[in-house]
RNA sequence: GGAGAUGUCGCAUAGUGGCCUAGUGCGCCCGCCUGCUAAGCGGGUUGAGGUUUAAACCUCUCGCGGGUUCAAAUCCCGCCAUCUCCGCCA
């Protein structure tokens, strides 16, 4: 959530940002509102508590009449403050759920509009000419049925549409993704964590999941656990109700995690292959650092992303993701979007966001000593996240664009220790 | 799944209904003293919210949430976590 006082000081600030989001602004209006019902609520239960206080002081003290009378007023009081009490907290969560529906403020160098809005930062590489080469590219699942890699009818068969098992070179394909992506992060810094994916219903929403992309969400009701759409929810509520030391930021974590998604509203979309999937694994990047830092972190993220996919040697792109089509959780995102021949278009294999100080003000993250006031006093942390290798995208973009004629797909040099340099067809 | 125990300030502990405005020790911070170091002496040291120009004051916070009571760290109920034992299990 953001920062409440901002409400009071600057509500235009947060109008102007929903506009921007292509939401309405009018609930603005309902959260001043809401925050002055709860802070008279407060003062009002406040005096009538410290009365209550002080004559329970007193009776401690009193005999005989004056004990008497004593009690006389302070019964009274006691059913006075009760109900004063229970108008403050209802009055507290009144503004404090309004607060949590309130997504993130934007970036003002977000580009403004939806999904087809973005701006393009960089185009990296050169997707491949293959009627140069003289052959029509088969598009991954193609590949992967002739590698013996990708085994869709059994996904189905077992779990239903959009599953999918992962065979032979597919599956030892994802370990050597998994092995390198790890290795490589550690050695950027991030410390390797392997995070539950089932959470609780704090965990997820306080990363901002359960707003308006709930329906996306598996939910165990039985046991009123949550499947994690990434490790991103995990790694952030890790330092949840901790205050951390200025001195130990930033804080960098590489988590490997299966990711479940719903896929609610993209019925029809993209139904071919393992493009788009309920469950799939993923390294995801997650820093916990101070909001002054927060921007330069976001421009490392990147830089980590983009040198993964020039290490994977695939042609991209990389965009600026219009307002209306961010996170609730995201000031602004970055995609790196890696180019599909048989599709003819760029498409999402990473994403990174800053989320600012949104998510630990909602998981209660802060910090101590930050470099402002001296040091003593605490302040929200802020977060970001960033896609390492979300593996069945990524599996798609090294078949589509490191196949060959006869079917064989060529791999890139950082993968040769793990499966040599090509992966040949099996009958 | 069954039985039992425990949860107090960064750590260790005291606290069995009003003297708790939570004490003490350790650690940490500031100062004094001191050839140096150690010791010693004095003060400070959970977090959040509210009133406010400020200073200051007030309220909440003893795992979390309810309840009893004029009054709860203390009594009752539920939940969570940890530990021990039994069962089951990768």
């Amino acid at each position: 959530m953001i920062d409440p006082r901002l409400l009071r000081d600057d509500p235009d600030a947060v109008r102007t940002s929903l506009r921007r989001r292509g939401e309405s602004p009018d609930k603005v209006d309902a959260l001043v509102a809401a925050d002055a019902a709860r802070r008279s609520a407060i003062a009002q239960f406040e005096a009538l508590r410290a009365e209550q206080k002080q004559i329970g002081r007193q009776v401690a003290q009193a005999s005989g009449d004056e004990k008497t009378a004593l009690l006389e007023r302070t019964k009274a009081l006691s059913a006075q403050v009760k109900e004063a009490d229970a108008e403050q907290a209802r009055a507290s969560e009144e503004f404090d759920g309004l607060l949590r529906s309130l997504p993130n403020l934007v970036a003002p160098e977000a580009p403004e509009g939806g999904e087809d809005d973005f701006t393009v930062l960089d185009v990296v590489g050169t997707p491949r000419d293959f009627a140069a080469e003289g052959f029509t590219p088969r598009d991954h699942l193609e590949i992967g049925q002739l590698l013996g890699a990708i085994d869709i009818e059994r996904g189905a068969k077992v779990s239903g549409s959009r599953f999918y098992y992962l065979t032979g070179v597919g599956a030892m394909l994802e370990l050597a993704l998994v092995q390198l992506a790890m290795s490589t992060a550690q050695k950027w810094g991030f410390t390797p964590m392997i995070p539950p994916a089932l959470v609780r219903s704090r965990a997820m929403e306080g990363t901002g999941f359960l707003g308006q992309a709930a329906d996306d969400v598996y939910h165990l009701e039985k046991d009123d656990l949550y499947l994690v759409g990434t490790s991103e929810v995990p790694l952030a509520a890790y330092h949840s109700d901790e205050i951390l030391d200025a001195s130990s930021l930033p804080r960098r974590y590489a988590a490997f995690s299966p990711c479940y998604r719903r896929e609610a509203g993209s019925h029809g979309k993209d139904t071919r292959g393992i493009f788009r999937v309920h469950w799939f694994d993923k390294v995801e990047m997650f820093t916990y650092t101070t909001l002054e830092e927060s921007y330069a972190e976001h421009e490392r993220l990147l830089g980590w992303e983009r040198e993964w996919l020039d290490a994977l040697e695939l042609p991209y792109r990389v965009i600026d993701v219009a307002t209306g089509d961010l996170g609730s959780s995201a000031i602004r995102k970055f995609d790196c979007e890696a180019w599909v021949p048989t599709q003819e278009r760029y498409r999402e294999v990473s994403s990174t966001s800053n989320c600012t100080e949104y998510q630990a003000r909602r998981l209660d993250i802060r910090v101590r000593g930050t470099a402002s006031d001296g040091g003593g006093s605490t302040g929200p942390a802020a977060t970001l996240n960033g896609t390492l290798c979300a593996m069945t995208r990524t599996i798609v973009a090294l078949f589509e664009n490191g196949q060959q004629a006869d079917g064989s797909v060529a791999l890139p040099k950082a993968l040769h220790p793990f499966l040599g340099p090509v992966l040949k067809p099996v009958a």
